[in-house]
DNA sequence: GCGCCGTGCTTGCAATTGCAAACACATCCG
DNA sequence: CGGATGTGTTTGCAATTGCAAGCACGGCGC
């Protein structure tokens, strides 16, 4: 069980490198690491400290969290939905856009279950980086855009 | 120039490991990881592997971040607000989806500063990306922090 | 044709991780 | 006293990390 993890994180870092557009080398070279030792890793031959893991974060530009929790080394046993209780505790968000957050959130979760049906998970390998191609992606974006720009009718903050 | 930080890590571990009034051997036990080389890692003579750290996190029943900041891997000031750390600790999200919540939750954030400057925080944005308000920073913080570990924890040695 | 620069991959190799076994030192019980 | 049993530590050693050097393939200018 500890290969197969290692792949995920590899294929997760490769991803996130084709999603910057940029080669191999130059991220290893912003990682501070060396360029076959990236490679090994993105094909999951080798298994990256947590510092080299941190480096590559930093490369990237990406959390080093969302890197330790693909590497499964944050992935404590509370993966669900604390989400929702979050958002609802989030009192710098307006109504509107708490409810715009909760109502994606579940959209996307109630995509992923059809897709994943059990305890399977999503692995994240779409190839498809960022721009909108799905549904949600289109009926996020536009959300927020919308509802962002809704401020101007704020709420009064406090029940 | 090989380990003076993992002194630190080091220490804090086997503070962790007094407070739990816990032997050496019985957290190695916990932990799964060798008496010996537990000794040596508390001495500051080993530097543990992120695997190594989340089983020992594990083992001494704190959150694998608390060490891993004390190791100096997450010290990168991450802004880990509440909903964020929840969306990012969510396994049941793909990539792109939990990208696309944190862009909206973020654009969210934005708006608001700019609409409602609740406070006037003059440079807050490297500092503390917590709230201003004094409910709202409670509340995110046990947001977060519950988030952050489900489980008991005893004292989060505020830093 | 040839050389040059760009990509990613393979190959040894020093340095390090992490462990099993054994050690030193206490304490408790017969 | 002799011997368990507890603590943390030291000592080799296989396995692994991470790197420098070099390889293979491809595109571009001459």
């Amino acid at each position: 069980m500890e290969l197969p993890k290692v792949g995920s994180i590899g294929e997760y870092i490769r991803d996130q490198r084709k999603q910057a557009k940029i080669s191999l080398r130059q991220l290893a070279s912003q990682a501070g690491v060396s360029n076959p030792y990236l490679s090994q890793i993105e094909r999951g031959l080798r298994k990256p400290s947590a510092e080299i893991l941190n480096q590559i974060a930093k490369g990237l530009r990406i959390s080093s969290q969302a890197l330790y929790v693909q590497a499964g080394l944050i992935d404590d046993r509370e993966p669900d939905s604390d989400v929702l209780a979050a958002v609802r505790a989030d009192r710098s968000l307006t109504e509107r856009q708490r409810q715009v957050l909760i109502d994606i959130y579940e959209s996307f979760r109630k995509e992923n279950r059809a897709a994943a049906p059990a305890g399977t998970e999503p692995a994240a390998a779409d190839a498809r980086p960022w721009p909108e191609t799905d549904e949600a992606d289109a009926v996020a974006q536009e959300a927020a855009t919308s509802v962002a720009d809704e401020r101007s009718q704020p709420e009064p903050k406090e029940g």
